[in-house]
DNA sequence: CAGGATCCGTTTCGATACTG
DNA sequence: CAGTATCGAAACGGATCCTG
């Protein structure tokens, strides 16, 4: 039989998001970028003990995708030059308000999780905003110091 | 009926986003909580022919899926009995926030899609927000009104 | 005809085992 | 520790069928 071949070119764009659905829509990339920058994670290690149980191939995708979306960078820890750790980049940390934002709606609406975050964010959006950028500025320079 | 054995309580909470990264980290329920925001769909057909061509199975799943979540619900047009209509509620609406930081982060960083709504957020998000809100909460109300 | 439900071939995901 | 290989399970897409 002949087979149809899919290119794979079938997120069509035209309309805001089109492009960014296909990192943002994804549950463990989400959850990535929220433990990197509500949670400070930094190595794979972490990633996979963290308690939502991703599994090793699964996350390695991820970190790879977000790295060719150039969300993320890798490198060695500078202190520990065998550990392999990962960064936001600047993109990255831009990301900073949509999940602001995410976590302010599960607040309002969902059965909230980690009261003290929230109340915290409430409190002062803009400089929780700002704090998390310059946390990551210094961690991204130190880590692109390679 | 269809699938009803989803108990899969694999998703532990304990971290801000848990529980709602179920919705918020699915490609289609974004798209269609795009569409319903930014672009005023309402309709099954609209949503079906929306260009990033959802299937109907596939459609008719995250609908059942966004209401269960209290995002939208469903009734019938006022205008038009015939027709069925989706609304957002006012859970739904909670969510322009984050949408509006997603089009404003894929519009800096991702070759960006209708600038023109871009420049409009951008040069007065609060008001576009405040926009957004009445614009659905009309529609909300005509929609319950039946 | 709009709004789905059902069946089925294909693609992707994910749990586990294994490796440098 | 940081991943790859494997392989069954689930999700997807597409066509078709059903119901009001």
């Amino acid at each position: 039989m002949v087979t149809k071949k899919k290119p794979s070119p079938k997120w069509r764009s035209g309309c805001p998001l089109n492009a960014s659905v296909e990192i943002l829509g994804d549950r463990w990339s989400l959850l990535i970028i929220r433990d990197m920058m509500l949670r400070g994670f930094r190595s794979y290690k972490e990633f996979l003990e963290s308690y939502e149980g991703i599994a090793t191939n699964i996350l390695a995708d991820r970190l790879r995708k977000l790295m060719a979306h150039g969300i993320i960078t890798t490198g060695r820890d500078p202190l520990d030059g065998r550990k392999v750790i990962y960064s936001l980049t600047e993109k990255g940390i831009d990301l900073a308000p949509v999940l602001t934002e995410m976590v302010l709606w599960a607040a309002a609406h969902e059965k909230t999780e980690n009261p003290g975050l929230v109340q915290l964010i409430q409190k002062d959006k803009e400089q929780f905003l700002a704090a998390a950028r310059e946390r990551w500025a210094g961690k991204t320079i130190a880590a692109r110091a390679k």
